[in-house]
DNA sequence: TTTCATGTAACTTTAAATAGTGCATGAAAC
DNA sequence: GTTTCATGCACTATTTAAAGTTACATGAAA
């Protein structure tokens, strides 16, 4: 399958969101995102049902941040956009009537439980505030350079 | 894409191969793990450069383990059919000008990685001697149970 | 020399994410 | 009120990598 980037994707697109007082349609989103504005309309319907985003019809509509970033860790955000599985690997078949499949599904699952546990309890960590800080960190580092850059998108 | 179980089903056929003191052919094995012998020689063609197995043709040929099982990890396993990735998500772009995706992609990767070292380590903790003791215990169990049945697939 | 089995290079199929189209809905501007 | 803008959503198309398949060359034993 193709890798799933939708966590890295609607994490960037929330911290653009949050770096703007106004509304933003998801056309404008799509565009920083170099994607389709559906794809975003899709993906942040997870959220808004989840109530961290609000989306607004019509005339200067768009998409708002619902609640403050400090408030909002990757594991929710995970968990918003439906908690999507973390492993590339699986087994082979789910129900096995081999033994030796057995044992060897076991083995398996215990490593990747460990693992998803293990990365989840790290998404619970994080917020998106202490993204943005970091976000911000980078911008003045960058704004040091001879060449500064503006911080969204063409 | 579709998932990977590649390393599942070498761990399947290693164990059945163990079962066995003749070698097997891989069609055998196919049939064992409902698959194409292609598939089979494919997956066991990095086993045997990394010197797990050994393959030998014609009349009486087929594919025999070359290691003892003590010696060989489910670590050792992984790494010889390719290392293939372990998460199912990855960041959007590889590149990223855009300094949020970068903090994204930063916090991002601090949790994969994490993650992918944990279940390597655990990986390198198992030998395939675990394993088929596991399945032995595991036959045991079933033998006590009214309908014993045999290990190996039809 | 025939038969069996691996080795490998194509090509096809499949599963899942992403991309895109079309239209209904609802809100603001005129 | 009707035009314009934006989301909501159903549906289809594209893409990516694994898995399945075909075809044939190679090499060993019978």
């Amino acid at each position: 399958m193709k890798r799933d980037s939708r966590l890295s994707g609607v994490l960037h697109v929330l911290l653009h969101m949050a770096e703007q007082d106004t509304p933003m349609t998801s056309e404008q989103l799509a565009k920083a995102m170099q994607t389709h504005p559906v794809v975003i309309r899709r993906t942040l319907g997870g959220l808004r049902d989840a109530g961290f985003v609000h989306s607004e019809k019509g005339h200067g509509g768009g998409w708002t941040i619902a609640k403050p970033l400090a408030g909002i860790t990757m594991r929710d955000v995970y968990d918003a956009i439906g908690r999507p599985s973390l492993m590339a690997m699986g087994n082979r078949t789910d129900a096995p009537g081999c033994l030796v499949e057995q044992a060897v599904n076991a083995a398996l699952d215990t490593g990747f439980r460990e693992a998803e546990a293990l990365l989840l309890a790290r998404f619970g960590q994080v917020t998106l505030a202490e993204l943005a800080a970091d976000f911000h960190a980078r911008m003045a580092a960058r704004s040091l350079s001879p060449t500064p850059q503006e911080h969204i998108h063409d």
